[in-house]
DNA sequence: TGTCCGTATTATAAGTAATAATACAGTTGA
DNA sequence: TCAACTGTATTATTACTTATAATACGGACA
């Protein structure tokens, strides 16, 4: 599914959060398809099942994911997200990396065009 | 010069790095300018120096800032700055605010305009 | 020469991250 | 029915990070 880079500084937990999130935005996985089980996925990483647990009870807080008792993990349909407050931080986030863009010089043009290359391949996946 | 956050959840020396680059970023200090120094900054914010020093130094590392022994700490020029590095990091994280952003069916016009918004303030203040 | 600067070191306390070992309860299929 | 799988919860331990504290050294400069 992915791999971990045990030698990067940010926590494990954090990357798993990140590359789930990844799977789940470029829809490679789909609304209600079931994710690796907890202990499943801690074999297949070699690591400990807590920190597979903590990750995903923070993709759920989060409302990328929905978890059912003796059943599994599932992502989350569009529906179901807090999606207001996330885009507010996102714009933030977004603005900020933007004006350090602009101060280092990256032309205007660039940025939007990079924009939107990524609405375009969002459109060939139109399933949500 | 600007205040922390104590329930924040972030480092305190990551916020004072935060902070200190958008002055930075936004022109409001200038290149060669002075910063307020370690000790000076530590009292007025009521926190402890050698958290200053610390994020003094990752600024200095990122190049945002030099540091003079028994002066002070100054704005770094553009030029001193390694600017190809940090310009592909932000270009990847923007990328994934984006994708995650279409996500959540933010419109792509809003984006381009965000940006467009941003490059047009820099131009009123062009000393750099 | 006293005062302010950056820098460095060492110690301590609190919080976070990761592992480990268990345990409980619901679902499901053989 | 029951074994095997699920999510969930708890407690303990270790290592690392964050923040504070107390000093100390050496250069700049009025």
């Amino acid at each position: 599914m992915f791999q971990l880079d045990l030698r990067e500084s940010k926590p494990l937990y954090e990357q798993i959060k990140e590359k789930m999130k990844e799977l789940i935005i470029s829809a490679v996985l789909k609304p209600d398809e079931r994710i690796p089980s907890v202990r499943e996925l801690a074999q297949t990483l070699t690591i400990n099942p807590n920190t597979i647990q903590k990750a995903y009870k923070e993709l759920e807080n989060e409302g990328f994911i929905y978890s059912v008792r003796a059943k599994g993990n599932f992502v989350a349909p569009l529906e179901q997200k807090a999606i207001r407050p996330r885009r507010d931080e996102l714009r933030k986030e977004l603005e900020k990396i933007v004006a350090e863009l602009s101060y280092l010089h990256e032309p205007e043009e660039q940025l939007i065009s990079t924009i939107q290359a990524i609405y375009q391949e969002k459109e060939g996946k139109k399933d949500d």
